[in-house]
DNA sequence: ATGAAAGCGCTAACAT
DNA sequence: ATGTTAGCGCTTTCAT
């Protein structure tokens, strides 16, 4: 492949219109309208073009005219780490990106790790140049929210955060989902049941991340939606079955390691050894508690019941019993609702369907 | 949150300066330049900005002046579903999208699906707006790289394609490491030996995905380089050991499906019934077959030695024997290439370290 | 410390 | 079918 050497300076739509002496708009209605002019016109523009290195019309310029970026911003709050180790994370990304894909729009990937300050994430939610914004977030409190909204443009928020105001919405509905799925762990009798969740706050009570019974007070929080939505669903079926929700154990896990779940169980244990079912709000978590308790002697599900959220390919191919949703759907419903949103102009909240999964890991208690 | 009505017109930073009666650069500094300013007044024009809805300069038309978009591309010519489902891939863009956050980067993944036709994706490459770009390529004739040469940006490719001139390069020793795995393989006594491999080039001989004997000249095929590098790794051990290269059955599936490692396994055993070990250019192939060969009561390794290559979690957590690569390094290094070029200014070629890992799943011949 | 002027490269009206 | 004109919203010399 012989480039010719670039000219010291980088060509543009001017200086190409200059050197065939044609208007600029020639140039460009050769790039963009093919049938504003000859074809043989615009076989002679496009040959020169090539000659002179000339890439075609600069995207930012364009943009800057036309005020379309082609692209839309994923900004998610949690750490790389969650994001590109949940497999449900990463279903929703995948859906997301092939909306996007399909409309010939690029993803781009905020910068906004945990790492950095909120000024300086919030900053690059101000320097992106895109069309929109779908928001992936943990938290309704989420500190980069307020920079997104400044900026008036589309946004569709993904589970979280809730009632933000002229602003649409993919979910489930994560409430009824877990009782449902409790329903099913009662009806095989079970009584004294443990919770395993991710961290319900942005904030951690204290140091270290290994995984503690939750403060009551947290569980309430609002701030981690999701969790505690799971965990209200929980206390629904129990309520409606005749027992106590405070009797629920529930211990919080701060990080998304492979770890997280085994720790969990056993601080679930520790709090309550007549525990003989282990739900977890997320599939990662319940497999990794499985594989804790298998190696160590407690067999699922005859000496423990445990559950999952998800409904990730591992968990489904290993029969946990759990509640699938459609990651994937998120994803793409999020990048539609951008690329054409409704024609009502109002913001919608869709609530996909979710299914409870009967596997091979719940049973009577022992 | 109450957001006052946003005026009909956005604010500008323009229009701010006519409302404060200072200029626009008075404006500008108070957003880029603090120290050239008044506290004072840079305060009174930050509170006019929130009161007027202004989120601070346009990101869009700063790039154009400025010539820096803030983002880096991320140009991958595999599906998408290949992307986000083999962890491997995963982990190099876990790493990339890490280097680029640290320097407050974006990471914009451009629309180039296999579904579009070319002249799309070219026009998705060229439409992105970004300060460079990363190719993460399985084919040496990728039909976009031209098109990204063009625009003059700097480069970064990771494993292929090769011999871009001018061009930096993130790989490792597919070959070396190949042949040191066989060695291992070898040395355990095996002599008849089925290869599991992706798909050599990018086109398909024939209608239908299933997995089937590959074509020796397809094997020679340049195209995709990482694979064929691994696969002469393979002879190079052989030929070492004294037996011919010619015997190696290989296998070639067209997709990264869960099931395309255990239909490989059948296609290998059928062609010959002979082998003992099945390698694999990659972990989710080997998984998969080892799964298959299970379910029909082939032992691993008792019957039959299996290998993979890439070292993903699952793999080292089920005692797969393999060549552990650093993906997430791989991802990692191309963003540093990118963002802090070589001092040189020339292209460099890194090479990484890779491992062999001695796992469970290989033995002596039944 | 603040302002005036000149573009970055392009596209969209509106002519011709 | 092709050209003219006017910006898109911003930063950056260079003056004051």
């Amino acid at each position: 492949m012989s480039r010719s050497p670039a000219p010291r300076r980088r060509a543009t739509l001017a200086s190409l219109a200059a050197e065939l002496k044609v208007s600029r708009t020639t140039v460009s209605n050769a790039y963009n309208r093919p049938d504003q002019l000859s074809a043989e016109l615009r076989e002679r523009v496009l040959s020169t073009a090539k000659a002179l290195g000339y890439p075609g019309p600069d995207p930012v310029a364009r943009s800057l005219r036309t005020r379309k970026a082609g692209a839309v911003g994923l900004v998610i709050t949690e750490p790389l780490n969650y994001s590109f180790r949940d497999p449900a994370a990463l279903d929703f990304v995948a859906g997301l990106a092939e909306s996007c894909e399909a409309v010939g729009q690029g993803l781009l990937l905020v910068a906004v790790g945990p790492d950095r300050s909120v000024s300086d994430g919030s900053a690059a939610v101000l320097a992106a140049g895109v069309d929109g914004f779908v928001v992936y977030s943990a938290s309704d409190d989420d500190p980069y929210l307020p920079a997104i909204l400044e900026r008036h443009l589309p946004v569709v928020v993904v589970d979280q955060p809730r009632d933000v105001p002229g602003v649409s919405r993919v979910c489930i509905d994560d409430r009824a989902a877990m009782r449902r799925l409790t329903e099913h762990v009662l009806e095989l009798g079970h009584r004294e049941i443990g919770l395993l969740t991710m961290r319900l706050g942005r904030e951690w009570p204290d140091a270290g991340p290994a995984p503690a019974i939750a403060d009551p007070q947290r569980v309430r929080s609002p701030h981690f939606h999701v969790q505690s939505e799971r965990i209200r669903g929980v206390r629904d079926a129990m309520t409606a079955a005749g027992l106590d929700p405070a009797s629920l154990t529930v211990v919080e896990s701060y990080e998304h390691l492979p770890s997280s779940g085994g720790a969990g169980a056993d601080a679930a244990l520790a709090a309550n050894p007549r525990i003989t079912a282990l739900m977890c709000t997320a599939d990662v978590l319940a497999l990794s508690a499985m594989d804790h308790l298998r190696a160590r002697g407690v067999y699922v599900p005859g000496s423990m019941t445990v559950t999952g959220f998800d409904g990730v390919p591992e968990a489904l191919q290993r029969g946990l019993t759990t509640v699938v949703q459609p990651s994937v759907e998120k994803g793409r419903r999020a990048g539609e609702l951008l690329h054409d949103p409704p024609r009502s102009g109002l913001p919608v909240i869709e609530v996909l369907d979710t299914e409870v999964m009967r596997g091979r890991t719940s049973g009577p208690p022992a």
